[in-house]
DNA sequence: GGATTATATAAGCTATTTCTTATATAAAAT
DNA sequence: ATTTTATATAAGAAATAGCTTATATAATCC
């Protein structure tokens, strides 16, 4: 779950691709039309996109010679989902997070500033 | 505004700054808790608190010799809200990306394959 | 079939990020 | 005062990411 959010937190966390998800936004493109858009080389268009595609970010579709590309999902109406739902998440039903909300509960807290064993851990 | 968000994005999209803010959801830690919590170098949290305090995702308070940090704004409910301003605002209002509209808007759809002159902008 | 168009991929370089180790600062305890 | 505790910062190494140039693939056009 972490890694999968990772990668989507990463790939839209650069300013060529946020600017290519924008733009999707409004319409369906194709790399040539990407590339008139934002007036840069062709290759680096490419690569961007299979970054947002790897990420589930962007849907291809191929038509004769070309490939077009879609926003996928709810990123067009602005909410990352798996963001909300790591955020919602039940800490306690994490596996990625288990080994730390263990040591949490047990915090030693005679060396910290609160009383950690009588705090309420959802 | 694009550069706001790539810093929050790129702030989020690591996996060690992923589980700060998870356990922060939970409640308000110090370096030190952090550092028992997650069973990692102290100077390892401190940089990776550096990083999403000046993404505006955490706030410190500062105790005694003891730096408590929290979550900031709307992360608890997993709305990141710099995004979702940025895919709901208006693309024809936005400065960044002025440029790629008005060349969005005279395509030259004789090499593509849809009409762009008539499609809609909004 | 050969040329053109659209896209993808690979290789090498540079820039950025992250981690470790060491050191600095500053409050608290003795 | 000196030592201990808590945190921050700096420097250097290692890993990762992004860009450019060149090449590959594959569909279309003549």
């Amino acid at each position: 779950m972490i890694q999968q959010l990772e990668t989507v937190l990463k790939a839209l966390g650069e300013p060529t691709r946020l600017k290519i998800v924008k733009l999707l936004s409004v319409r369906e493109l194709c790399v040539c039309e990407l590339e008139a858009v934002l007036g840069i080389s062709q290759p680096r268009i490419s690569q961007h996109l299979r970054v947002l595609k790897e990420a589930g970010i962007v849907n291809e579709r191929k038509e004769r010679q070309r490939s077009f590309y879609s926003l996928a999902g709810t990123l067009k109406t602005g909410e990352i989902a798996s963001f909300a739902e790591y955020m919602r998440a039940e800490i306690a039903h994490m596996p990625e997070l288990s080994t730390e909300v263990a040591r949490l509960q047990n915090l030693d807290c005679n060396e910290a500033v609160r009383k950690c064993k009588n705090s309420s851990l959802p």
